[in-house]
RNA sequence: GCGGUUGUGGCGAAGUGGUUAACGCAUCGGAUUGUGGUUCCGACAUACGUGGGUUCGAUUCCCAUCAACCGCCCCA
């Protein structure tokens, strides 16, 4: 018979590779909190139409990409591809606009979901940390969401980073410029790829982010985004700019930057890091003004980003950035004979109930495979057992990294350990 | 959705149209009848992705399929 294996574009993390995942997640944590971001956690399935409203049906996610299914009554559901969507959903759904704390600076962690191929830095299955800062239009916050994105990235030691920013303006700077792409590219689209040849009526700005038309002389040609921003757009873009150069945050102005999802105007960024090989889009953001109001809300604004905690994972391998990620027992209890690894039984329990990390072997090792373990699960002491200590009510006490040795009384353990753990 | 590479024990990795499929690591045991991370010796191990075909015989050849990795599209 065969055996079950895991669904293709989907990963265990073994235990193993699991303390740097829960340190990443801590150090997100920590960061959220200085910023004063709080979590939300919502569910990781949504009805459909959340998405194709939200995200647009115009994209790529919505259209190829959603893992689509129907429940026994009928709905239709989605394993939600992104973040956003659901928390703005919620928020307009739990009616956050008339909370008194304004705005609404949200987190979160979790899984999301794309049916793509599987390839590096890109699975079925992957793991987003967001932000969303709901409720106020002033340029600060979109320099704060920046701004906490290079914290975060910066703390856990990454270097080589480039946050590439854009603005897409109002709706009417936006149709304006769409309108003007649509005239310029219209004479040659035949010369496009099909993708560009759709995308002409349906989104136009996205043509200026394909790579397969990207030598076309029209392309370098097109007119940019920045030069169709009127004076209200502009006057926002040059504010967040200007606050981010006092905090003394790089950037790069990237007019092609067009993000895949339909909801954002104004601002844009992202930040692009070695990720695998090529440098790569590691965390993605922008403002987006009008999806509140599209999922039924108030006129409310909002901005956010997120990032894929994989790829992240990639970028600190790719910098060999090491992490403060030691895992440590207390102490392993070594048994020899029968009498003592039933006396171990007890002591082992009093050494957790006192709060200390430990274990003993269950395999039936021999002293020396007894010790080996303890090696390998990091041991800091090794307290051993057997007919002599036992006859004594004694135990010999080891510290493994300095060798050094003492026989103690065994009530005396828990304390002996508690203060030479210390340090 | 398109293209390339690959698929042998827990991991890595040789190899062959034909009786018992190398080796290394890991694991366990011994040297050291009660002490680890170094040595030496020994032992163990549900292995040729799956399904067909060719053949007296296939892990090896052919086809298909699945999966992984990489690239494209797009994106986190």
């Amino acid at each position: 018979m065969m055996s079950i294996k895991i669904p293709r574009g989907t990963q265990d993390i073994l235990p193993n590779d699991i303390s740097i995942w829960q340190y990443i997640e801590e150090q997100a944590r920590l960061v959220f909190k200085q910023f004063n971001y709080q979590e939300i956690r919502t569910p990781i399935f949504e009805s459909t139409e959340l998405f194709q409203r939200g995200v647009g049906d115009s994209t790529d996610i919505v259209q190829k990409e959603m893992y689509t299914f129907e429940d026994r009554g009928g709905r239709s559901l989605t394993l939600r591809p992104e973040g956003t969507a659901s928390i703005v959903r919620s928020f307009v759904e739990n009616k956050m606009f008339g909370l008194p704390n304004q705005p609404v600076k949200l987190y979160y962690i979790g899984p999301m979901f794309r049916y793509e191929r599987p390839q590096s830095g890109r699975s079925r299955q992957f793991t987003q940390i967001g932000v969303e800062a709901i409720g106020s239009s002033d340029p600060a916050i979109d320099a704060e969401v920046i701004a906490l994105a290079m914290t975060f990235y910066r703390n856990l030691g990454l270097k080589k980073l480039t946050l590439v920013l854009n603005s897409l303006g109002d709706p009417e700077s936006r149709q304006t410029y769409r309108q003007a792409l649509i005239d310029h590219f219209k004479p040659s689209i035949d010369e496009f790829c099909p993708d560009c040849q759709k995308r002409l009526e349906q989104n136009p700005l996205r043509i200026l982010d394909c790579k397969v038309d990207r030598e076309h002389p029209a392309m370098k040609t097109a007119p940019s985004i920045l030069d169709f921003l009127n004076s209200e757009s502009k006057a926002y873009f040059d504010q967040v700019k200007k606050m981010l150069d006092d905090m003394g945050i790089d950037y790069v102005v990237d007019p092609n930057l067009v993000r895949g999802l339909d909801y954002y105007n104004h601002t844009t960024f992202e930040i692009m890091g070695e990720g695998f090989g090529a440098i790569t889009t590691l965390l993605g953001g922008g403002r987006y003004n009008g999806l509140v109001s599209e999922l039924g809300g108030p006129e409310v604004p909002g901005v956010g980003f997120a990032f894929g905690a994989e790829r992240l994972l990639l970028a600190l391998q790719a910098e060999n950035v090491k992490l403060p990620v030691n895992e440590t027992l207390d102490c392993f209890l070594v048994a020899i004979g029968d009498k003592a690894k039933e006396r171990t039984v007890p002591i082992l329990f009093n050494l957790r109930k006192a709060g200390l990390s430990a274990d003993k072997d269950y395999m039936d090792r021999k002293v020396k495979g007894q010790f080996k373990q303890a090696d390998r699960l990091n041991a800091r002491f090794v307290a051993t057992l057997g007919e002599t200590e036992l006859e004594q009510n004694v135990i010999n006490v080891k510290n493994m990294a300095t060798g050094e040795e003492a026989q103690i009384a065994i009530n005396e353990l828990e304390a002996y350990l508690q203060k030479h753990l210390k340090r």
